[in-house]
DNA sequence: TTGACATATTCCCACATGGGAATATAATTC
DNA sequence: GAATTATATTCCCATGTGGGAATATGTCAA
């Protein structure tokens, strides 16, 4: 099994860097391709390209007029990677109480390992 | 210039959900990957080659304790993530709010293309 | 040493990728 | 209708992928 398709979620649409520097633009507004194109200096079709991506997992919506496709952001759809990474916060807030437990843990190590490996050993011997 | 390697960034390291769910192992503590595999229910090369992925771009960081390799989250790495992400909250925060300016929105498309487009327009006119 | 255990590595493959280049489609203007 | 503008699509390609299977490496125990 290969990789997954990039539209197959937010996540890997926004893996990309470049598709999340067109979301970074969006997010002041609506606008059409060829505004994206002289503002980041990309080829047509690149940008295009990157926006179908993003239009398919639904970070971005279309909308006609005149010649012009008209592009605007869908932040909606960028919660669930902000609710999964948000879970992760405590890791690198709290600093101070990092270096400490760092420090604990560095104490822990060199006195053998410890605490979170019990399980395994625990049941298979 | 084929996608970029999963071993980028965390963005990229990130995207696959298999990767997200060892990350959501660690989160409780340091694991044997053993515990993983027995816990995940995936074979264990499976196992071993998405710690390798998430150790090169430095989200676990691996410790030897006798025959086990202990992988322990860190998860600084991922603060890019949520950096980046937390500027698009207001997309999907006061809800109530948002709904009244899609309504605003949709009046001045009945109205017509406005505002956002006009860079184009003046510049080239 | 031999065997068992814990983990990593290698080889394989179908597949989607992002970019470049060229071209197609659609709407407007003349 | 023809030219122009705005955007999308198609074709090409080198490359890295995640999984399966098999095997290698390393460590402990008897």
């Amino acid at each position: 099994m290969p990789r997954a398709p990039t539209t197959l979620d937010a996540f890997n649409a926004v893996a990309e860097p470049k598709r999340r520097q067109v979301l970074d633009m969006l997010a002041q507004g609506e606008r059409p391709v060829n505004d994206i194109v002289h503002t980041l200096g990309w080829p047509q079709p690149q940008v295009s390209k990157h926006l179908g991506v993003l239009k398919k997992v639904g970070l971005v919506s279309e909308r006609r007029s005149g010649r012009q496709r008209l592009y605007r952001l869908n932040g909606a759809q960028l919660k669930p990677i902000h609710e999964w990474v948000k879970t992760f916060e405590r890791f690198w807030q709290h600093q101070l109480e990092r270096i400490k437990a760092r420090a604990e843990q560095k104490l822990r190590e060199s006195r053998g390992p410890q605490r979170e490996l019990p399980q395994e050993k625990e049941r298979k011997q």
